[in-house]
DNA sequence: CGTGGCATTGAAAACCGTCAAAATCCGTGG
DNA sequence: CCACGGATTTTGACGGTTTTCAATGCCACG
């Protein structure tokens, strides 16, 4: 039964994934209730089990890191269970955030380009990934079209993706950029079973902040003047969403 | 003989590139003296006539769009000669530039994802490109494996691009971000066979500030500060780099 | 029960945006 | 070829937003 880390059950249609093979790393995508979200979309039971041959599994705890940049690349991952973060060490040894990444979304794309990953991806919770070798999925993928089409899609997904973060940074203000933030991580819980009103955030303010290009006390400021404004409720990291559309009204009529 | 708009002559080797059938919207990428750039890379003198089969090219006026955000998503596009940008229009009635593309560099990914795509593409100069239609692009690069590679590659490319701006629009100052883009246009231009330290912009203050996150006002201001400061030559559009390690020194140090 | 990371809050300063006016450029038409 | 008009750019003054610096408080964890 999949239990997320709060212990809350997801209402997605749940089983009991065990592997299919005697190796305990094996996963099958043909029983595993994210497939919808992943890779696996579109594909026959035939076509499934050809994935699930490739597919290996890992566990990370919170804090371990599943790649680091420089780190020659040789898969991509698809989260099974668990909340990460994207990373990349600025020169001047800043720390910019360029994501946080849940269950069914894939990550790793960013190392096909030159052979090594450029950014680092960290668990921030206990996690569970999905090992994809990356030479395999090419081969699996020249002889079924649908996961050729999918990875593709996926891929032109992480473009668009980005350039909605370019848009938040390029022209948002902070409470802005905040409120999208939350609704779109709302959005995203929402879309997974789990509650849209109610979460655990799993990053810090800071790591908030460098998301979306803030600093952490102008994130924490943001937070307290929605709480006074009774548009979310605040305790810390659990965070309750009051009135969405509150916070979707921040986003439409530019103030200035 | 390949002469861009400003009627320099490119550095790199240049042979006459006449179209191999006598459809002249034909066009090939074996002759292509971009080739390197291009999809093409790594694929034999075989392979590259299949991806000759599926080129043809259309010739844009300045300010024509290639597509436009809501158009179905049909083909990408390889830019021959020109200079484009990609923007998307806010919610709010915004214009936000996602980024700027010179000759080799391919656009329209972005349309994969949902088959449409988010965002315009707009010739800011005469220019052509080469029109990749995609689904026989797919075919063509489930048989031929360097292309696929090439392919991903390029898409990475573009994922790992937009990071970059992310953390230009996350972390950096406003005298930074314009020293980076000038910078990151020299570089490109050099790349290209033109010097890298003159050029002319082809986009408006306005529309840099847009990529940037920045008003036209802060981008004209700094770029009159650059000038006093003796790093650069600034003339309406056209810019000489005169102190390129000087505009590296204001990336480096973070001066807080 | 203390310790250290994390979060909140305040005050002041820096940075960039806004508004406004003038200058320059470019294309068009006379 | 030159004059005109609109678009673009530059520059200044001011104001608002966010950062910076600093101090305090809170919570989780050992």
């Amino acid at each position: 039964m999949l239990i997320n880390s709060q212990g809350k059950l997801s209402h997605v249609d749940l089983k009991v994934t065990f592997p299919l093979t005697t190796n305990n790393m094996r996963v099958a995508c043909s029983q595993c209730n994210l497939r919808e979200l992943c890779l696996a979309v579109g594909l026959d039971d035939d076509d499934l089990h050809k994935l699930d041959d490739l597919v290996t599994k890992r566990k990370l705890k919170r804090g371990q890191q599943l790649y680091r940049a420089g780190d020659a690349f040789e898969a991509i991952y698809a989260i099974r269970t668990g909340f990460f973060k994207t990373d990349i060490l600025t020169e001047e040894g800043l720390e910019q955030v360029t994501g946080f990444q849940m269950a069914g979304e894939i990550i790793g794309m960013d190392g096909i380009s030159n052979e090594h990953h450029v950014c680092n991806a960290t668990a921030l919770e206990d996690s569970e990934v999905c090992i994809m070798p990356y030479d395999q999925l090419e081969d699996l993928s020249r002889s079924i079209k649908s996961l050729q089409q999918q990875f593709h899609k996926i891929m032109s997904r992480e473009i668009v993706r980005d350039q909605s973060l370019m848009i938040l940074l390029g022209s948002m203000r902070a409470e802005e950029r905040i409120a999208a933030f939350l609704l779109n991580l709302s959005q995203r819980m929402h879309m997974r079973g789990y509650s849209a009103s109610e979460f655990h955030l799993r990053m810090t303010r800071e790591e908030i902040g460098s998301y979306l290009g803030l600093k952490l006390e102008t994130v924490s400021r943001a937070f307290s003047k929605f709480h006074d404004e009774g548009l979310i409720g605040v305790q810390q990291k659990y965070i309750r969403i009051l009135n969405a559309d509150g916070l979707r009204a921040l986003l439409n009529h530019t103030p200035s």
